[in-house]
Order: C-alpha cells, then sequence, then structure tokens
DNA sequence: AACTTTTTTTCGGACACCAAAAAAAATAAC
DNA sequence: GTTATTTTTTTTGGTGTCCGAAAAAAAGTT
C-alpha cells in the first residue's frame, strides 16, 4: 500500500526540486526558481533562507551579475554551494580504476586514472586495493573522508546492484568481487554499484531529458556488448540489479562460442573478438580468450572495411543482421520509445546498418517494429562518469534534506554540514 | 523535473490510502484505519467524515458487528459504499465478450457473455458492435450510463495502451481496432484498454501483494503465447503499450512459421498450432491458419502425451526446450525475481518442464540463471476479470479525490456522486 | 528628491496534520 | 441503580507549510 504523506513529504520535495532547479540552470534568482518551481514567492524565500543556513547553497551577491542594467530591485543570484558535499566517482574496467571527486555542483574536483592487474584481482585482493587508491585520492585531494557523502562505482560485466557485488566482469580474474560493503565500511558514505551501460543511460538521461526519457534503451557494442533500460522515467536494473544483459541473450541456440562459455549468445556475434573470429574464418566454437582483438583490434577490422576487404565487410554485415535480431527482441520485450547505438564499434557503423535493418525486418512484425526511433551516438568514454555524476547529483538532491533547519530559529550561521 | 508538492496532495493521498485500506480488508473502525494507514485517530475522524459527506463510504450501524462483547464504546466499522459509483470490465477473445458491471466495492454486479463473429470483425464494424452490446447491458442492469465512471478492456493479441486500439488480435479480422475512441465518446468514462495477459500480472500482484511484486514476469501459454511484466512495483506496458510481446520475439533466425507471418517467433514453437504441428510431423513452413488447433487440439495433445505417445511426448519436450530458451532471455533482459507460468498449456506442464530447464541451462551462464523463483499456476480465465477490476478499483482510488469536501461545510447529505 | 519598477521579504490566512483532552457509549463493579 | 472502568470517537488547540497580498528594499528615471 501507498505510504502516508504528510508535511515532511512536502518539504522534502519542494526543497528538492529547489536544489534541482539550481543543478541544471546555474545561478538564479528567487523570482527565477518561483516560475520554475511553480512555488510562490514567498515559499521560494522560506526555502531558500533554510538552505541558505544549511549551507547547501550560497548567495551570489558580491560578483557582477552581468546585469543589463534594468530597473527595480537587482535580483541575487542564488547557486549551489560547491563544498558543501562530496562525492566519489569510480570506474572499473580491464587493468584501469578511474576516481573522479566531484563537488556539490557537479564539477570534477580532481581526478586520477590509476592501473591495476586484472588478471590477479579477485575477491580477496582488489577491495582493499581500492580502498587504498581512493585513501591516497582523498588525501591528495585534502578532502577529509567525512565530507564525502556518497561513492558511485560503475563496472563493466554483470553487476549485482543489489547485493553490491561484481558477479563476474572481463576486469576480474575472480568472481563475485565485493565493492559496496568494503566501500561502506572504509569511509562511511553511502555506496552505489552500477553496470557501465547503466550510467550511460543515466548520463543520456541528464543530457537530455526532452529527448531520453520515458522508456528508451541503450545497446554499447565496445569490449563486449551492453545494454541500459530506462523504464517508465527511471533507471531499470531489475530484481538483482543484473538486468539489462543484452550480451549474454541467446541468439542462436547451440551457437557461436561465447565468453561466458554458453553458446549462442548475442555478444559471440557482435563483440570484438566475435567479429575478428569470423572475419577471420576461425569456427564458430574458437574459444575467444584465445583471440586477441579488443579495441585495437577492432579497430584493424574497421580499417580493412574501409579499404573494402570482403571479410570485414561481410563479418561486419552479418553482426549487423545479428545485431537487428537483438533490437527485434528488444523491442519486443520492452517497446522502448528510442533506441540508441553506442560504443566504439559504432565508428563501423555504416557497414553494419543495411544488416541491421534487415535483421530487425526478418526478425519483427511489422506492428511492433514501426513504433521507434534509433539514435546512433559516438562512443565517449567520459558518458560513464556523467552518469556516475548525475546519478548521486540526483540522489544528493533527493536524501539531502531528512534533518532540516530546526524550526525558525533566527537565522544562526549554522553551517553544520560545511564544518 | 519532480512536480511540486502541496497540500492537496497529501489530502488526496491520505485519503486514498484510507479507501485502499477498506478495500483490502473490508468494514473496519476508524481506529483500525488509524492502526493501519498510520494516520493518528483526529485525521481518520476527519477523512472518513468527508469520505462519508461524499458517499464513497458508509457507516455500518445498524448491522450486529459481531462484536465480542467488549467494554467501551463500540466500534463502528466503515465500508466501501458499493453503490457510490461502477466500472465495467471487458474481456475480448475470440467470438467473445465478456462483460462484466463491478461496483465500487469491487463486487460483480453483474456479467454476461455474448459472442460476435471473430472473422468479420474490424475497426468498421466491432466499436459501434461493443458499444452497442455494452448500452444494452447497462439498460438491463438498470445502471444509467452516467454512473459508470470507467471502462477497463482487456484483449488477446497486440494492444496499443497509449492509442487505445487493437493492432492486431486472433480475436479480429481487421487490424488497428479502436476500442477507447468510441467507447469513452459513447460513455463519457474513462476507458483504458490492456493486453490480457497483463491483467493477469495485475491480478496476481492483487491477489497476494507480498509474493508478486517488485520484478515479475508472467509468461502465459494458451492460444497464443502471452507475457505480462511488472517492472518496479508497477505494470510495464512500453512506451506504446505493446510491451512483453513474448510470443513474436525471435527465438531461431529463419525458423518455423508463425502465425504473424515471420519466421522462428517464439510462438511458432509454443503454441497450440505449433505443438500440433509439431506433433503431426507437418513442415515448419505449414501455415498456422490450416492447422485446426485451438485449446480443444492441445487437449487432445496432452491427453496423447498422457498415454505415452511418442510424439506428442517429444513436442512437448521441445517446446519446453524453447520455453527454456525464453525464459533464459526474459531473465537476461529483466532479471526477474519471480517467473509465473499459467496458461492453458499449464496442464501439459509435466511433460515440458525437464526440456525448459535444459532449454535454461543452455541459454544462460549460471550467474545470471540462479536468481529467480518459478510458479506453476494452473490456469482460470477469471483471472483476467480480476485484474481488470483490481486496476479499475486502483485507480478510483487514486483518482476520486480530485474534488473534495468544500471547506468546513457542516457536514450537508450532499451526496452528490450518488446522485 | 520624488516617482517608477522590480525583486524580495513579511504578514496573515488556509489547511492538513497531530497530540491531548473531552465526549460518547458501552461493560463491570459495588 | 449508581459509579467506575474501558474503549472508541470527536473536538480542541497547536504546528508547519504553502500561498496571496501587502510591505519593504533597492535599484533606475524623471
Amino acid at each position: 500500500m501507498t505510504r502516508k504523506a504528510d508535511r515532511d513529504q512536502i518539504r522534502r520535495q519542494n526543497r528538492s526540486i529547489v536544489l534541482q532547479a539550481l543543478r541544471r540552470n546555474g545561478p538564479m534568482a528567487r523570482i527565477d526558481l518561483g516560475q520554475m518551481t511553480r512555488l510562490s514567492p514567498a515559499t521560494v524565500t522560506a526555502i531558500t533562507s533554510d538552505l541558505l543556513d544549511q549551507g547547501l547553497i550560497l548567495s551570489l551577491e558580491s560578483e557582477e551579475p552581468k546585469a543589463p542594467l534594468a530597473r527595480g530591485r537587482p535580483r541575487t543570484l542564488l547557486k549551489l554551494n560547491p563544498e558543501a558535499v562530496y562525492t566519489i566517482g569510480v570506474r572499473l574496467a580491464v587493468n584501469t580504476i578511474d576516481l573522479s571527486l566531484v563537488d556539490f555542483a557537479g564539477e570534477v574536483v580532481r581526478e586520477i586514472r590509476t592501473r591495476f592487474d586484472t588478471a590477479t584481482a579477485d575477491a580477496d585482493s582488489f577491495p582493499d586495493a581500492l580502498v587504498t587508491a581512493i585513501r591516497q585520492f582523498l588525501q591528495e585531494a585534502g578532502i577529509g573522508t567525512n565530507r564525502v557523502r556518497e561513492i558511485g562505482v560503475a563496472a563493466q560485466g554483470v553487476v549485482e546492484t543489489e547485493t553490491g557485488m561484481v558477479a563476474w566482469s572481463p576486469a576480474f580474474a575472480g568472481r563475485k568481487i565485493p565493492i559496496v560493503g568494503p566501500l561502506h565500511d572504509a569511509f562511511g558514505a553511502e555506496c552505489y554499484i552500477s553496470n557501465d551501460t547503466n550510467m550511460i543511460t543515466e548520463a543520456l538521461h541528464w543530457s537530455d531529458p526532452n529527448r531520453y526519457s520515458g522508456t528508451f534503451a541503450v545497446i554499447m557494442l565496445d569490449y563486449g556488448v551492453g545494454m541500459g533500460l530506462y523504464l517508465n522515467n527511471q533507471l531499470f536494473s531489475g530484481a538483482s540489479g543484473t538486468a539489462a544483459e543484452f550480451g549474454h541473450a541467446n541468439h542462436v541456440p547451440g551457437g557461436a562460442l561465447c565468453r561466458c562459455g554458453k553458446k549462442g549468445c548475442l555478444e559471440a556475434y557482435l563483440s570484438d573478438y566475435a567479429l575478428v573470429r569470423a572475419a577471420s574464418h576461425l569456427p564458430e566454437d574458437t574459444d575467444p580468450i584465445t583471440i586477441r582483438a579488443g579495441v585495437s583490434g577492432l579497430a584493424r577490422l574497421i580499417e580493412l572495411a574501409g579499404s573494402g576487404d570482403s571479410d570485414a565487410c561481410k563479418a561486419f554485415h552479418e553482426a549487423g543482421r545479428v545485431l537487428g535480431y537483438g533490437l527485434a527482441r528488444v523491442i519486443a520485450m520492452i517497446d522502448p520509445k528510442r533506441v540508441v547505438l553506442t560504443g566504439a564499434a559504432m565508428r563501423a557503423f555504416a557497414f553494419m546498418e543495411k544488416g541491421m535493418w534487415e535483421g530487425l525486418e526478418e526478425a519483427l512484425v511489422a506492428d511492433l517494429r514501426n513504433n521507434f526511433s534509433l539514435d546512433v551516438m559516438p562512443w565517449n568514454e567520459d558518458f560513464i562518469r556523467s552518469g556516475l555524476i548525475a546519478q548521486s547529483m540526483e540522489r544528493l538532491d533527493k536524501d539531502f534534506l531528512g534533518s532540516a533547519s530546526a524550526k525558525g530559529s533566527a537565522r544562526p550561521d549554522s553551517k553544520e554540514l560545511i564544518a
């Protein structure tokens, strides 16, 4: 049953809305906040005054408001206080840990890329290594752990959001690597872990909510095959957090050998190693591990196709057909308004497109097929970080409103949150 | 961005909660309502007094409250006023229209099954026929159209919730049959249309919210193959309302001929005609229309399998394997906590089960496979009606609170809603 | 210096909630 | 048969949040 509603809920929600408005539109005057949020001027004053007291926002008086020298009382701009609180974004990929320190305004204050050895990383060794890396990162930044409110992690592979573990991933030798638990214990911050494609999805929604909202799917062809789902206006990650495992959904029963050990997964037809395997006329049951492909192997194949090499072209065309079939299954199951294709392999989209539409047409009845738009998006690794930031900020804007100011205390300069 | 919150929202939500509590638990005293909703006794009195004024609930004074003769002021039970408003549930299937008149307490007041000719039903003729049937039904029931607040429709096949049309369905000869528009125009009531398996999903959630909530999937094997998805605690029907088209998701590229005209759909391996086709050694490209199977053909096949017929057994076993593959794809994509299998074909589940687990194991890597429970549910046609009712009642409980009582007017017996 | 314009704040009212007190309506005790 | 006890319901008064309107503030304009 729905929960009961009370005043507290109103306050939180409206406060959250004000923060969201400031986050999206930068420094704003109260009157504009009122227009944007549809709250009355009186209410805006009340809320912002509270947020100022809490140190979550700042008044921008001193600085020149680049005013067009209009008549009337000049507007005083308000902005988020960047130093109110910090979050950390962590991206885990093969041999790589990317760390970002992000302030409350969503700006990346500091970032670093460190290396680790994927081949030996397992549940025993990796969590400690990660904690150490973050600790050092914070120390160098001069930010105390107590000022870090959240840590968001994005990892390649199968991520169990619920248990906070990486079930298995190309980035790790071992399985079931616990991440959330160790980080929470070490830093006391709230910690979340997600699949990396989910973060791309989140980033798209943040960057253009008009276009990317409601129900849409993101398919990433890169090192492996990933998917992110935005359903009914929220990121969907399933009951245990491993939803959208597009890459390991079966395409052909008993088909090509996949990195996961099963036969016929979509990944076994679409990913780097699959393309190289097909273009080199290696048998379908060639062990993916023995195929040294990666993003560089993919690049070579794209070059070949560009110069008209028929094996390469055929491999891409066939992969396109498989993609079309995969797309068809996603559409049948999810009925998205839009599908976004991205990832390093999108540079080869021209060689796949024809096959893709063929596959889609073969696989799906027209009534279901004609109701979606397709975006092809050039790949940018920063999307993952953007998604982590978007998600963290969204959570902050919603969660930060628990212990509001005590009564109408006559505005003591109580910057508890900063102190 | 989130909408602003105000008092109105609180009032609606709490009123809705009170109605929901009464709906679920039958007649209750105010004090129990308070406990259940966590609203204070004072608030419960205020809200219920308003609802009484509006005629949405009734006080059960006269009747013996089967009191265990306790001390203290006796509790006065409150219950929903059945006559406050009515809804109509419509089930559209092959040659069949089922109509139910449901009162505000969720009781079926009257029901009727009428026949129509599927073979000639198209966008021109059917809507009028449906309106006529409903009009007559209401007349016989002696309920004015103005007392009908909602009409919920469930149809087999591909239903576009957004446009309010049946895109195509075994129940109709034509395509794109408009339903919501004509009904709304004719009766002025809010009208909704859904896929029938979605209604089963809704019914399961209503009947046991503890077990069926969060993220789960329902697969129905019957005349055709249907799916319903409950994701993040709400029914999911996709951007245009045609999500969960499990039956027409491709299983094998270029495979068996499906009723939809495409090759290799899951339905072409799992449905009534597919089973008969396989058991009779007909070629895979035999046109489904020429195969007279239906539920009766299925029943015969089940009998055969029961008596050890090897063709029938093999057909079921193979269908089981396909089901396992389909299941694997659903799990990879959706990661449900639970999957429910139902439909007339479940009587044959014993013959399919082994194959199903085989298929699932072949198709999906273990890490993704072991996180769900499977329910096999004996089929009951009434589920669809239950789902329609559950959905309607849920909507009523939420929407009915727009124009609350005018101020603290000293309780005039204003039964506007009934009048 | 007075007027106009625009933004922000203050003030008082409305309303939905709640806690506590009061009222109501029964049984139990004497 | 009256009083006490118990339990439910209602009433009263208080709090917090929002809002509209009025007031105040802070500029430019005349």
